[in-house]
Parts: structure tokens; C-alpha cells; sequence
RNA sequence: GGAGAGAUGGCCGAGCGGCUGAAGGCGCACGCCUGGAAAGCGUGUGUGGGAUAAAACUCACCGAGAGUUCGAAUCUCUCUCUCUCCGCCA
């Protein structure tokens, strides 16, 4: 959420930097709800100074034993007055702030100018793409056959998009899982196990409502909303606090089951691993001081490249352009893994600085030492990794002629075994 | 699911419907004291909005929302959360 002073302050600035998204921010209501909000604050904080120091007059008029009906009769009308006038306030801010919450945040200067994911840049590559004897296989058609991935019966089970993990294959998720956790914990994040269910304060406090309520599974009764992603659940820790300049800044790591409708996106990878209504993911959420969060996105994105190394799968680094940044995101940064079934890099991993903007949502804040007032925090988060899709480059990138998997070097003590099949 | 208790400032804990943004204590900050510290003494110590060059000033906030009243932390209702006991359950 944009600060509306800032907006009413800076309106052609925030209208320049959202149209770098293609979003054309609604100018004349925004100004002429905000000009009637004031007018009515104005109004009823008069009204309510008059009534305190009229009150307080009756109480001393009444224990004085004197005459106070004259002063009754003109506060019940007062009294009317602001009620009224509190309604219509109550409305216009309901009005402003249901405004805001719709208005997608601002890319940052450094975010490259474009319309769409074509006009992304690629910010450098790492690891060559391997060299193959043989036509190397897609994911499911390696699995498959090795009997680790089901298809079939997750979709007997639960229906389209889900897959049912068996044998070294779900051995092979939870070595992924435990693998990254521990290669976060040991970067300086914190472990965390979120609830995966979450309250709609803290699905619009990252964002995700009210806009984007038709990509959530939500359950009607009583009201829940199944996690897209660690990120609400981990951002929301700090929901409504004050913290300390020395807690800052908090790193976070949390494996957690994501869920996703995936309402757009039929006949999108509708085979294989790729796109599922569940899929695991580990991710990673830091808590900044303002001025650092440019430098703490560079570290965050670091962090998850590293783990693509050691995992010594090739990838690349894309600066998303201002058209295709999420809409809570000032910058991101997608890592993208190589897929040699797939003959193409595919995204792994999304690394986003947000800015004040979830913060301000959440209303997570900070006190600087020695000085006055409260500021908002600045929030980051990345993928490191989605589980599913890191498991599909390591079969495709890892595939043997004879239709086994080499595990990787540092998969090995999670597995206890150095191949499949 | 049944029965009961509670929610006040960083923490603990008072609070007759008016003079309570909120006693008292702890903590914290600064100052005095000290060779240095502790103790002791003194002063200060919430958040958000409006106004302002900055203040003064002003409005709101005692879990959330609604109501009664000229006036609500204090009375009424609804909700949320926490705790205790019983039942059930992984």
C-alpha cells in the first residue's frame, strides 16, 4: 500500500512510476475522495473539541449543584452532528483506504522500463548447460518409468495438477527440503513453521487480497485461506509491531506446502511437476532497515543462487522489467534453472524487495535508537528453492542413457545413495 | 462440544460514568552522588492523525466492533483471543 500523503503530495511522480507497470492510477478519484476526507476531519475534530470542553463544563456545573440544561440541549445536538459526520467519515476512509490496498506498488529506479516478461534483462548465467549423448528426457518421462513420480493416481486421488511422490522420489523432495533448510540456517536465517492456514488480515497485509482472491483455495467455514506461499504466513510474524532498531535485520527461513488455483492457467504445463495446485517450496523472508534493503536483495538473491550451485545446476539471473513485477514488488530478480528436456531456462526462484509496501499493509514497524517515532520496516522474500521444480532439474539435468539419476554431491547424505534406478 | 475466568502503557498492576493518556511499581534514558560501581536522589519515558518553520495547540486510541449518555477504560450487546476444568481427539 502507498502512503497517502505521499501520493496526495507527489500524485504526477506516483502516476509516472506506476505507468512504467502500464498502470494507469485513478487521478481524480483518488484526489477527490482524499480532499472530501479531509474536509470531513476537519469538520467533526472541531465538533468533538467543542463537545470535550463543553463536557467537562456540565461536569463542574453539575457538581456545583448549578444549572446545566441549557449546555445538554446544545451538546445532544452536537452530539448528533458528529455521529453524522463520523458515518460519512467512516465511509470516505473505508472508500480511500479499499483505493490504496488496489494500487500496485512502484518499481524501483534500478528496475529496467518494459511492458511485459520480453523486455526482461538477463543480469549474468551461471554453469554451462550439459552436454548430452543421448536425447535427454523430460522430467516425467524419466520419472515415470522409475516409478517415482505418480501422476495417474495423484489425479485418481485429487484431480489435475497434483502428483504423488514415491519411493527415492519422495526421498528425493524431503533431501531437497532438509538440504535447503539447512543451507539457509547456515547463512544466519532462522527456521521457521508457519501455520499454512492463514486469516484474511494477513493474506492483504503481504497483498495477495483483496485483488487476487480468485488464485487462492480458500475455506468458507470458518474462513481460512490456504498459503500461495511461506511469504504471508513468515511477513506476518511481525504483523502490528514495533520493533527494535538492534532486531533489524531478521532473516527467516520456512518450508511450508504452497497452494494455488492456477485459475489462468490452462493448458499451461499441464503435464509434469511444473504447475501444481500444491507444490513445496522453502523461502526466504528478511526484515530491513530502509536504507539497506537495495543491498539486502543483492545478498537474498546470493543466498539462492548459492544453493543452484552447490546443486550444481546451470541457471540464470533475469531483472524483471516494470511490467512483469509482481504487484507488491518495487524489484525482482527470477532465478532460472536449466531444463534440458525442456531444451529452455524456467523459472526457480523469485527474489523481491518490497520496499514499505507490505510493511505499511502489515503495519510493521521500527523505532530508530535515540529517536523519536516509529518508521516501516522494509521487506524482502525469495524462493530458496521450490522444492518441485529444483527436483525436476535434478532429474532432467542429472539423467543417465540407461534412464537412472546420479545424485549430486551434496544430496548424498540426505539420500543415502548416490542414484536412482 | 460443555462450564467458568480474563484482555489496561516495554513489563507488572490500580482504576466511584466527568479533573485519567491513564495511580503505583519494575524496566529504560539522562543528571546528581562515587575513585569506579551498586544503592540512593532528581528528571524524563506510548502510538497515530490534524495544525506549525518548529512548537504551543488539538483529535483519536485502555483486545475489536456496535450501543446507552451532554460525557465511557469504567454501563449494555456482539465478536476475537488467552487461561482453567470436563468431554473428545492426532
Amino acid at each position: 500500500m502507498l502512503d497517502s500523503r505521499f501520493v496526495r503530495e507527489n500524485v504526477q511522480d506516483v502516476r509516472e512510476a506506476l505507468k512504467k507497470r502500464g498502470y494507469e492510477f485513478p487521478l481524480q478519484e483518488f484526489l477527490a475522495i482524499d480532499e472530501k476526507r479531509m474536509v470531513l476531519l476537519r469538520e467533526t475534530e472541531e465538533l468533538r473539541n467543542r463537545r470535550n470542553v463543553a463536557s467537562e463544563e456540565i461536569g463542574r456545573k453539575k457538581r456545583e449543584k448549578a444549572d446545566a440544561t441549557s449546555e445538554l440541549e446544545e451538546m445532544r445536538i452536537v452530539s448528533d452532528r458528529i455521529s453524522a459526520l463520523d458515518d460519512q467519515l467512516k465511509a470516505v476512509e473505508d472508500e480511500t483506504k479499499g483505493l490504496l490496498l488496489t494500487i500496485p506498488n512502484m518499481p524501483h529506479e534500478s528496475v529496467p522500463v518494459g511492458k511485459d516478461e520480453t523486455d526482461n534483462t538477463e543480469v549474468r548465467r551461471w554453469g554451462e548447460p550439459g552436454k548430452f549423448a543421448f536425447e535427454p528426457l523430460n522430467h516425467w518421462d524419466i520419472a515415470e518409468p522409475l516409478g517415482i513420480i505418480d501422476f495417474e493416481r495423484a489425479a485418481k486421488i485429487a484431480g489435475a495438477r497434483f502428483a504423488l511422490m514415491k519411493g527415492p522420489g519422495a526421498r528425493l523432495e524431503r533431501a531437497l527440503m532438509n538440504f535447503m533448510l539447512d543451507s539457509n540456517t547456515a547463512k544466519g536465517y532462522t527456521e521457521i513453521f508457519p501455520p499454512i492456514l492463514v486469516n484474511r488480515e494477513s493474506m492483504t497485509g503481504t497483498g495477495q487480497l483483496p485483488k487476487f482472491e480468485a488464485e487462492l483455495f480458500r475455506i468458507a467455514d470458518p474462513e481460512f485461506y490456504l498459503i500461495p506461499t511461506a511469504e504471508v504466513p513468515v511477513t506476518n510474524i511481525h504483523r502490528d509491531e514495533i520493533l527494535k532498531e538492534s532486531d533489524l535485520p531478521l532473516y527467516y527461513t520456512a518450508y511450508t506446502p504452497c497452494f494455488r488455483r492456477e485459475a489462468g492457467a490452462h493448458g499451461r504445463d499441464t503435464r509434469g511437476l511444473i504447475r501444481q495446485h500444491q507444490f513445496n517450496k522453502v523461502e526466504l523472508v528478511k526484515f530491513v532497515k530502509p536504507e539497506d534493503s537495495i543491498d539486502e536483495l543483492e545478498k537474498l538473491t546470493g543466498n539462492a543462487e548459492e544453493l543452484l550451485q552447490r546443486l550444481g545446476l546451470p541457471y540464470r539471473v533475469v531483472a524483471l522489467c516494470s511490467g512483469d513485477i509482481g504487484f507488491s514488488s518495487a524489484k525482482t530478480y527470477d532465478l532460472e534453472v536449466w531444463l534440458p528436456g525442456q531444451n529452455k531456462y524456467r523459472e526457480i526462484s523469485s527474489c523481491s524487495n518490497f520496499g514499505d509496501f507490505q510493511a505499511r499493509r502489515a503495519n510493521i514497524r521500527f523505532k530508530r535508537d535515540g529517536k523519536k517515532g516509529t518508521e516501516f520496516v522494509h521487506t524482502l522474500n525469495g524462493s530458496g528453492l521450490a522444492i518441485g521444480r529444483t527436483l525436476v532439474a535434478v532429474l532432467e539435468n542429472y539423467q543417465q542413457q540407461d534412464g537412472s539419476i546420479i545424485i549430486p554431491e551434496v544430496l548424498r547424505p540426505y539420500m543415502g545413495t548416490d542414484r536412482i534406478g
